[in-house]
DNA sequence: AGACACCCTGTAGTAACTTCAGGGTCAAGT
DNA sequence: ACTTGACCCTGAAGTTACTACAGGGTGTCT
């Protein structure tokens, strides 16, 4: 049985041994076993596992989205019905968000277009539209 | 002198009195004067330092951003050509977020599509699809 | 006094990492 | 055997921008 050590697993998808840690911490990836030096140890089936972890984390998932796909995954008789909706629901929150951020560079043109020469900051107008009242903040949405 | 209180200031900004607090607490707004109840009390002053931090957050602007947007303000009379090398900044920043969702948006519908009906979770193309070797992670852009 | 709406401070939690501190293991070279 | 350098380990704390919680105070009206 010779398994991978995290550090090999970690330069094979170049993601961070840390973040590869911090998975197992946070119960995304179960704990592999241990060499007697207590190295982790990496089996292929874990490899895959982290895999499947990162090409989630590659399209912006949550960790609640990849734990309940992974749930789901443990029930391999079910339909996969479930599994199109997180797709689907996920999909809807990317579109929502770039929607917000296009908006959001519209406002931000036009902000920048407002400022058409150089002149003192007492007199920039961007900075005397960014000290107009507030609007309703758009903060930040669920998807980043 | 009749100032107004953190939840005047918050329910005319639609913003949490909490949020207030907090950027009093990291210092982007300064702190107000108290009444002798130990209550906050704003100036109108302080309501337009608030709105232009607001501003800049409904932007998605950081904290950071901000921060230097403020320093610039408190030298009226240098040319404002730092505060477009923000804004333009920023813009750049927004523009390539938008670009990273719209390729993960690609993915994700290519994905999507990969299941064109309904199949037991272990032959789901979705998931076999995340289960294949990891690629370079997109991971999190500065801007979200 | 009681009730209610609001205020206060300090702490901790959220999400998804990343860094730091301090120490152990392994293999190769001297 | 010792040294060195690369890697490993754990636990705690930091990053960003909030938000929620706990426990207590203030002000106004009944």
């Amino acid at each position: 049985m010779a398994g991978q050590q995290i550090g090999e697993l970690a330069r094979r998808f170049e993601c961070p041994v840390e973040t590869i840690r911090y998975y197992e911490r946070t119960g995304l990836l179960p704990a592999p076993a241990r060499t007697n030096g207590n190295y982790r140890s990496y089996s292929d089936e874990h490899a895959g596992q982290l895999a499947f972890i990162l090409n989630c984390r590659a399209l912006d998932m949550t960790h609640r989205e990849i734990r309940t796909l992974l749930d789901l995954r443990r029930k391999p008789k079910n339909g996969c019905s479930d599994v199109n909706a997180i797709i689907e629901g996920h999909i809807g929150q990317v579109r929502h968000r770039i929607g917000e951020l296009k908006q959001l560079l519209t406002g931000l043109e036009a902000l920048r277009t407002s400022c058409n020469q150089p002149r003192a900051v007492e007199d920039c107008q961007i900075l005397s539209a960014l000290h107009r009242n507030a609007r309703p903040r758009a903060g930040r949405a669920p998807v980043r």
